[in-house]
DNA sequence: ACTTGATCTAGACCTCACTCTAGATCGTAG
DNA sequence: CTACGATCTAGAGTGAGGTCTAGATCAAGT
């Protein structure tokens, strides 16, 4: 899972926004609310160093967040983790009820798309015919 | 596709928010917004009375929303169907259009289900061990 | 030394999609 | 007639999740 090929080559927030996807607003403001396991490094004048523990982390982010994980529960988890060791059966308790919430997820887009796909396939066919047919409900 | 039962049978909107799941403050605000394909009738008192037809719409608006289609292309996709017949092609285009949305959706959801199942998967495995090993990295 | 572009902080601002409030009115049951 | 709950309107408020701004500083190239 490591996003490094040198193990110690540290980024700039430029670097990792583009890595990541997220923008450097983004990276700060994760950072200001706490999303982040550890204090991001800083150079001597003040600019942040991202390890690639950390750009690890922002990628398990990114995947959490593009799930609708909200970020209050993001931040939990990124206490548990800040804490260390004797706390992973919460972890997993965070991590599986929020894979339940995907899985849901996804039948209910699943469930849409095949109204969508229906309801396409009504448009599909009466243009195909034509569409000279007085059938055209509102709802339809 | 019909939900009524009898075909002419005007429901209130707080019949049409519980069959619908809508809040009723999110009924009259997607009316506001141009949202429905006709204007709703009323009662001499001015009451509001949802038809079949309205709730099988609000239903489908449901699903789309479901799916994340901003309010913006429903309303856009109300207008059409209000126009009446001569653009079907473009309801077409944008229901597919939503539905290649709901495509990628699905597919970025199945990612993240795998990576989240992985990591609890790393969590369960250590967690059964006995969670007395050091290896405890920030990101794992 | 100078210029340029990336980064810094604090804090204001934004969009989206509702949600809620106030104060009035309707309509039905007693 | 009176209560009471459901509904009405206009408009303000909310929460999530960023995004943007201003004004300063840093670092690299020429």
């Amino acid at each position: 899972m490591a996003t490094s090929e040198t193990p110690a080559d540290p980024l700039s927030i430029g670097e990792v926004a583009e890595q990541t996807g997220l923008s450097v607003h983004a990276l700060r403001f994760y950072e200001r609310e706490g999303l982040l396991v550890g204090p991001v490094q800083r150079t001597s004048g003040g600019r942040r160093r991202y390890t690639a523990f950390d750009v690890d982390w922002l990628l398990i982010c990114v995947k959490l967040r593009e799930s609708q994980m909200p970020l209050a529960d993001l931040k939990r988890f990124a206490e548990l983790v800040r804490h260390g060791p004797g706390n992973e059966a919460e972890r997993l308790q965070l991590l599986d009820a929020h894979r339940q919430r995907v899985d849901a997820q996804i039948q209910a887009l699943e469930e849409c798309r095949s109204v969508i796909t229906w309801k396409v396939g009504v448009y599909a066919e009466h243009l195909a015919r034509g569409e000279a047919e007085g059938l055209w409900a509102p709802t339809t």
